[in-house]
DNA sequence: CGAATTTGACCTGCGC
DNA sequence: GCGCAGGTCAAATTCG
């Protein structure tokens, strides 16, 4: 996203052809051909007739594709225009806003400009703009989601009830990747301002993982050591915490806890990034959630409106094509659920691979009912109809695309349904009961819906290259091939984006098992820096 | 014997 | 201010 977003602010004439250059360069060669060939007329006639055909034909092949990408280029000028546009507007709207509410936490706006903005997604965005955004975007979001593309940013917690204010030392503290730990420490140290409320729960958006597993803990293939246990309020099955141990200091923690409905459902809660590298088997779960936590992240935009209440994000229209995902987040205890792991303070996305249907369309009815404002973002890979995939990814509601009052969505269901999940869960659980059938009618079903959009693609794919990897079942490999193989076919149709590569790394990436295989690199900034390929001769035990 | 796990104590935030 | 709950620490214990 951030890489698509970057290119947009510099509209530049000569990028409008960016490949000008190589049609000139071909029918230069073509040009030299014919300069060439009187001299060897007698002898390569027909060589030559044949080399001029082949060239005409690369060069039709070459004015489709820069036909293509005119067009793409089009559309991201467009966009760009577009975002300008309701970018000022929201400046003007943030600006009379802030001047009139009491309670809008913000310090003197940076005005940053539009190219700042564009690119200000995410964890590793600086502050600034993560203030600028988070104040601008919901409000403008709200009201014509479709002018906005991209530009929801940051989170909104609390923050709306805080006061005015910075901590530049703070601010440094937390910038980057030197990422101080343990969160309570820097809770110790930073005061109730916005901006910090902010960035720690920036910080901490979570990821949470439902999936069948008899095991104690779920293999990610990260190295975990157990440092706390607690029985929390409302399930009898403990809370185990765990940090991750592949690198000292490393800030990564996961929680473990078994639903108590169904304790054969272990909820793993990711937070935190690692500042390490990963090894091989560790990167599939590692960019399943820090896809899953960007997205989050990157997507939301808050609502100042709400009263202590609930914060609506809702991911621009760019980012999901129309999948509506609202990530909610309260301050009060109103919202506690009493099986999840994931705290109400913090953003959380729920990456749901449970297979039962039993349970999990009843936790996902639960968040849609007895917990109206659950701080939740769910990606739910379960038991919804495959046929009922456009509607079940439009957060429920019939006509996806539509956008979702906030107050009628409460969770982003991202449902890819029973097939996919079972064969997800088989993944993990090292069963495979599907056939390759299901497997080849998921794939066209997945690749239909998935093509719409890079950024989601992404997040797929991540999940899937997740699953691929933790199974040593050659069905499933062979099942994440063929679905990747579908995103990329279609993503290089569509639209070349970033994603084309990221895919491929997978696709590449799965294909070889046990290998030392290239590292995909995230599209998402944020995870970027410290996945780089890393020696898997440390086992883990989990 | 070192590393990992267990578990009770402690800290912090929040609601009343 | 008090109590509750989530989260973390660190000494004690267990394990390989």
């Amino acid at each position: 996203m951030e890489v698509l977003l970057m290119k947009m602010p510099t509209p530049d004439p000569d990028i409008a052809q960016p490949n000008k250059t190589e049609v000139g360069r071909k029918l230069q060669q073509n040009a030299d051909l014919n300069s060439l060939s009187p001299s060897h007329e007698d002898l390569v006639d027909g060589k030559e007739e044949n080399e001029l055909e082949s060239a005409k034909a690369e060069m039709g092949e070459v004015k489709e594709e820069n036909e293509r990408l005119k067009k793409m280029l089009e559309k991201i000028q467009e966009n760009y225009k577009s975002l300008q546009l309701s970018f000022s507007e929201i400046l003007q709207q943030g600006a009379t806003k802030k001047s009139t509410s009491s309670f809008v936490s913000s310090p003197p706006v940076n005005v940053p400009e539009p190219q700042l903005v564009s690119l200000s997604l995410g964890r590793s965005t600086p502050m600034e703009s993560l203030k600028d955004g988070k104040i601008t975007s919901s409000i403008k979001s709200k009201d014509d989601p479709e002018i906005v593309p991209g530009l929801t940013l940051g989170l909104d917690s609390k923050s709306q009830l805080s006061s005015p204010g910075n901590s530049s030392e703070d601010q440094v503290k937390e910038d980057g990747g030197a990422e101080t730990w343990p969160p309570s420490k820097i809770q110790k140290t930073t005061t109730r301002n916005g901006d910090e409320d902010q960035q720690n729960h920036v910080k901490r958006a979570r990821v949470s993982v439902r999936a069948r597993c008899d095991a104690p803990t779920m293999n990610d293939g990260c190295q975990w050591r157990k440092y706390g246990q607690k029985i929390s309020k409302g399930n009898p099955c403990p809370r185990a915490y765990y940090r991750c141990t592949v690198a000292p200091g490393c800030p990564v923690r996961k929680q473990v806890q078994r639903c108590a409905e169904d304790t054969s459902i272990l909820i793993t809660t990711y937070e935190g990034n690692h500042n390490h590298p990963l090894p091989v088997s560790a990167t599939a779960m590692a960019s399943t959630t820090s896809a899953a936590a960007s997205m989050l992240l990157s997507g939301s935009s808050s609502s100042q409106q709400g009263l202590n209440s609930t914060a609506t994000t809702t991911l621009p229209p760019q980012l999901l094509n129309g999948f509506n995902f609202n990530l909610h987040e309260n301050s009060t205890k109103q919202f506690y659920l009493p099986n999840s792991t994931s705290s109400p303070l913090f953003p959380t996305i729920t990456l749901d691979l449970t297979s039962s249907p039993s349970s999990s369309s009843k936790y996902s009815n639960r968040f849609s009912t007895n917990f109206p404002s659950f701080p939740s973002t769910s990606l739910n890979f379960s038991s919804s109809e495959s046929s009922m995939l456009p509607a079940v990814w439009g957060n429920g509601y019939p006509g996806y695309g539509a956008h979702v009052p906030y107050y009628q969505t409460q969770t982003g269901n991202l449902s890819l349904g029973k097939e996919p999940q079972n064969q997800i869960y088989e993944s993990f659980s090292g069963n495979n009961l599907q056939g390759e059938t299901c497997q080849q009618s998921l794939t066209e079903t997945l690749a239909k819906a998935i093509t719409s959009d890079p950024s989601f693609r992404s997040v797929i794919a991540a999940a899937i290259s997740s699953m691929v990897c933790s199974s040593a079942d050659q069905k499933d490999e062979k099942f994440g091939q063929n679905l990747m193989q579908a995103i990329i076919s279609q993503d290089g149709k569509d639209q070349p984006s970033f994603s084309s590569g990221y895919f491929n790394g997978l696709a590449s990436s799965t294909s070889q098992t046990g290998s030392s295989v290239p590292q995909p690199s995230f599209p998402f900034p944020i995870f970027n820096s410290a996945f780089k390929p890393a020696s898997d001769d440390k086992e883990h035990k989990n």
